[in-house]
RNA sequence: GGGCCGGUGGUUUAGGGGCAUGAUGCCCCGUUCGCAACGGGGAGGUCGGGGGUUCAAUUCCCCCCCGGUCCA
């Protein structure tokens, strides 16, 4: 290294752990991690400047850029062009695009610089407690390829690196350590310099250079320097605040202690605790044994750490995670259940609990203000972010309201789960935290239980460990090594028929020189047709190899078997499919590939209507494109409203009608990023290096590999068809265009038609059942007074000895009614309900007879019957009533008995079942109060009728004597 | 993407094959100078939707819709 050299810095080996580091301090024998003065820049930086962290960027930005690097903005936090990243984690990920396994790297200018935000969710329970851990930091990146034009290698990376700190940041040079380190990601490795100030890692230079396994591995064709200092540390050292959360929140911090009411603390005592959490930090695992140990080390009581670091902590936390999801909203993501928006949920509802645990009531803290705040100070760096406050308010709004609700919803349950009595068992327990979110240490904060089992958490991750395994992947279809990609017609001329040669086919899939045939691909389906007449079913790309998968017009008889072997092999003999070297006339279904068009471009299309109607969080989560309908998948917070639907397609039919030119040109993925930015990846990755950039004038411009209209008015209309929320965030619309939209129309006609009469036949059950319900209420008050008189006439019968020889009357009255009366019960006995009211209701039957009444009147509905039985034995505690009607093809049978009934021995239960046994059913038989039974014999309903009579007869008589 | 939980009058809630439970709010009557409170009476439900099993499903089974939650 000449700089190490040149300036006369040591290589020495730490004292404590051996590894290598330079330095130009003769006495130190240890490295930064191991050394004793850690932190100390604590309340005594080793700079008489002082940047925070907006001046420091502007630093760094002037001194590399006066070295010659390009200062490129900021890539997007939600990393659209790496499917195996949600969020952008270092700034080399900027730079690196997946193409099929391999990672190749690609830069827009040589050498950069970029202050990329990143996220990292891995030490959340850090941040705001040991002073640099963040949700998000800006990784200064400094990129050089040194086989290029305007790079450089090693020496000239240390050297800016050095000067930058000796520099604009006055660092003393003896300060400054650099520690030897090798450092391997993404299956490439390179020798690294960690460089260190007071036992601060402020940046790691990588110089990356082999690929493979140590020891096995080969130089990379392309080497490349991956800097990444931390802009949050920069600024902290100069200032020596007893955090990096006081210089890098623009006073966010403070705001939200003021909003609260936090006491301030004494800088003194904080710089000697922050500078013990450090120490502590590299020592200890658990945070919680670094906390109490630095207090004990500092000399703050309990009282003061609750007192005064606890809200600290609280509000150093609430402002990062503001600050994280200002950056993250404004990309485009959205908190949900799902993906990475479940960090961005759980961030907020961190807030919450924080805000709440600071005594804060709703709204004590507003958000909006803090969003307000962050984005004023961060927006010389990011000023993208100026446009997008109210979006991002928004969505904390919707998002907090959220949070009010599930935290109700679990106090609800908490208290349902209290009322239970006992303690939930450790099941129970994985249940709610499972299935509602509700954490056992909230359960003990509520005093439900007493404490947290211990084998808890190890139950949830066994839980989930065994629903894992299965979901292999779908065999790969056999692909010919060795054939030369196809031709892609349909990029150029796009001719609907065409000749070619076939270079390979088996088994009914064919693959040729050239083709016009679109294969199923970025959620568009594929085309068909015919190669040689013969049917073309599917389309698939390897590749760039095109298969055409042919038909399979063998005989299939459904035979199975040997047997149908020889007439299969015979049938494909006549019409064999062509073979290799053979030329071929190819006709690509053309009706079919117009509508899969229209449908693409309006999927373009009401992506942007979508985004213009509902705001700047949608992006297309996916699609699919056939060639009678298609969806579209966006992002979105909340299920759409009808007039928001109309309004997307309001807006979209606009674009139709106002037929705007869709073209189509080619260019290097990079600088396609850098003129449009990263809203071209709507459609997802493109792993090609020429990405293919379709511009519908310039409303939407997206990378996308499908067939499109040339201007939009060919498409005619579009209409969405419905939506439904898919998952949380995301909004599916479903949507025809083109003719598939006029059938819709005329479909949509006849269901209105349909549904008009549907309409009425429900208002006329409804009106039925209503109805059946007045006549019944108005009904029964005659037929009780039907009953009551015929029950008086029956007892004077009685009184004049014209019972049968059962010492039963039957007598039928008007309306279907039959009426039984019994002896008179024995007075005074134990059951006796004949009370005040029952006299009074029962008019002359104060000699308390048993009596039952039959309806089978079968005209009569279900309402009536349960209606009728339960006024009378409520009435007359000393009756019995059953009663038949029809439901549907069977017939059902009601029995009841009031409780003077029962205690005479009268069982409604009996009733019931003697009269379903004819019936051809069963009955219920736990209530001697009251059953229901029925059964499908219809035509036996007189018979059933005369089962219930025999055995209310037998009740009626036993009754009278068998009393208790 | 996978799993789990839930959906019962306007609101809230019990139940778990056989009368859909209570609270709250609403209407009427009583008590009162009036209000609150109290007493009595009443209206209000396709038990998320659709299929299946059954004589009978809110309940059991299957599918779907909606919401929640945990994990990748």
């Amino acid at each position: 290294m000449e700089l190490f050299a040149d300036a006369g810095f040591a290589r020495v080996p730490c004292d404590v752990c051996g590894r290598f580091f330079w330095t130009l301090d003769a006495s130190r024998t240890r490295c930064p991690d191991d050394a004793t003065d850690t932190y100390s820049f604590i309340g005594a930086p080793p700079t008489a400047r002082r940047y925070d962290y907006a001046q420091a960027w502007e630093q760094v930005r002037a001194y590399f850029e006066g070295n010659g690097h390009a200062a490129i903005g900021r890539y997007p936090v939600v990393c659209r062009w790496r499917d195996d990243l949600y969020f952008t984690i270092a700034s080399i990920v900027d730079f690196q695009r997946v193409m099929g396994s391999k990672v190749v790297f690609e830069f827009p200018a040589n050498p950069l610089v970029v202050p990329q935000t990143c996220l990292r969710f891995k030490d959340l329970e850090n941040v705001g407690v040991t002073g640099r851990h963040f949700s998000s930091f800006c990784m200064v990146g400094q990129h050089s390829v040194p086989d290029m034009d305007g790079g450089y290698w090693k020496d000239e990376c240390i050297r800016l690196d050095y000067e930058m700190l000796t520099g604009p940041f006055g660092i003393a040079p003896e300060e400054i350590v650099f520690v030897e380190d090798v450092w391997a990601g993404g299956g490439s490795f390179g020798p690294s310099l960690e460089y260190f100030v007071r036992g601060l890692e402020l940046g790691n230079a990588v110089f990356t250079e082999f690929q493979g396994e140590l020891g096995r591995h080969t130089t990379l064709d392309r080497r490349i320097i991956d800097m990444g200092a931390g802009l949050e540390r920069l600024a902290w050292i100069t200032m020596g605040t007893p955090t990096a959360y006081d210089c890098c929140f623009g006073g966010v911090d403070a705001m939200i202690r003021d909003a609260l009411g936090v006491p301030d603390a004494d800088p003194g005592m904080l710089g000697g605790y922050y500078t013990e959490v450090a120490k502590m930090l590299d020592r200890c695992d658990d945070l919680w044994d670094v906390r109490r140990r630095a207090m004990r080390e500092a000399g703050i009581s309990d009282h003061e750490a609750s007192r005064v670091i606890r809200p600290l902590e609280d509000s150093y936390m609430i402002a990062d995670h503001v600050r994280t999801l200002i950056f993250a909203i404004s990309d485009g993501a959205l908190p949900s259940n799902v993906g990475g928006g479940y960090n961005l949920r759980m961030m907020i509802r961190r807030i919450g609990e924080r805000i709440r645990r600071l005594g804060g009531a709703p709204g004590a803290v507003d958000l909006g203000r803090l969003v307000d705040a962050h984005v004023d100070y961060l927006r010389g760096t990011y000023p993208e972010l100026d446009s997008k406050r109210d979006d991002i308010k928004q969505i904390l709004r919707i998002e907090t309201g959220r949070y009010a609700e599930s935290r109700s919803m679990m106090q609800k349950k908490v208290a349902k789960v209290q009322r239970r009595g006992g303690p939930p068992d450790a099941d129970a327990l994985v249940v709610l935290y499972d299935s509602d979110g509700i954490t056992p240490e909230y359960l003990v904060e509520q005093g439900v239980i007493s404490e947290v089992p211990s084998d808890f958490y190890s139950r949830i991750s066994e839980l989930h460990q065994s629903e894992r395994g299965a979901g292999g992947d779908a065999a790969a279809a056999e692909v010919p090594d060795g054939i030369p990609d196809t031709e892609l017609l349909y990029y150029g001329d796009d001719p609907r028929e065409f000749e070619a040669t076939v270079l390979w086919s088996r088994g009914g899939v064919v693959v040729l020189d050239r083709t016009s045939f679109y294969a199923r691909g970025g959620g568009q389906e594929p085309d068909h047709g015919t190669i040689d007449g013969r049917a073309v079913v599917d389309v698939q790309k390897h590749a760039g190899v095109v298969l055409h998968v042919l038909e399979d017009n063998g005989d299939d008889d459904g035979g199975g078997g040997s047997g149908s072997r020889g007439d299969a092999t015979m049938a494909a003999a006549t019409s064999a499919p062509p073979g290799a070297g053979s030329r071929v006339r190819c006709a690509v279904d053309s009706a079919r590939r117009d509508g899969i068009t229209k449908h693409h471009t309006s999927t373009h299309i009401l992506n942007a209507s979508s985004r213009r109607v509902l705001g700047s969080w949608v992006w297309q989560h996916s699609a699919f494109k056939d060639v009678d309908h298609a969806r579209l998948d966006i992002t979105h917070h909340s299920p759409l409203s009808g007039q928001q639907v109309r309004d997307i397609e309001d807006a979209a039919n606009e674009m139709v009608s106002d037929n705007l030119p869709v073209s189509i040109s080619y260019m290097e993925r990079g600088e396609a990023e850098q003129r449009y930015g990263f809203s071209i990846y709507q459609g997802g990755v493109v792993p090609v290096k020429a990405v293919r950039i379709v511009s519908i004038s310039d409303v939407d411009i997206e990378a996308c590999g499908g067939t499109h209209v040339p201007e939009t008015g060919r498409i005619k209309k579009i209409r969405i068809t419905r939506t439904k929320r898919i998952q949380d965030g995301v909004v599916r619309l479903e949507f025809v265009s083109g003719d598939a939209a006029y059938r819709y129309e005329a479909e949509q006609r006849r269901a209105a038609e349909a549904d008009q009469k549907d309409a009425a036949l429900r208002e006329e059950t409804r009106r039925r059942r209503d109805s059946s319900k007045e006549e019944a209420r108005k009904a029964i008050p005659g037929i009780m007074r039907a009953i009551n008189e015929a029950v008086t006439a029956a007892v004077s019968d009685a009184a004049e000895g014209a019972a049968a020889s059962d010492g039963i009357t039957a007598i039928d009255a008007p309306e279907g009614v039959r009426v039984f009366v019994g002896r008179p019960a024995p007075h005074g006995s134990p059951g006796g309900y004949d009370d005040a009211s029952a006299e009074s209701h029962s008019g002359g039957l104060a000699d308390t007879r048993v009596v039952a009444c039959m309806v089978r009147d079968t005209e009569r509905g279900e309402h009536f019957h349960t209606n009728l039985g339960k006024k009378m034995t409520k009435e007359m505690p000393h009756s019995a009533y059953v009663g038949f009607f029809t439901a549907g093809p069977t017939v059902r049978v009601v029995a009841y008995a009031g409780a003077g009934a029962v205690s005479s021995g009268v069982d409604a239960s009996e009733i019931a079942a003697a009269a379903s046994a004819i019936l051809g059913g069963g009955s219920s038989r736990n209530d001697a109060a009251f059953s229901q039974g029925g059964g499908t014999n219809t035509s036996r309903v007189a018979e059933a009728a005369g089962a219930a009579e025999s055995a209310i007869r037998g009740m009626l008589s036993g009754g009278a004597t068998s009393g208790p």
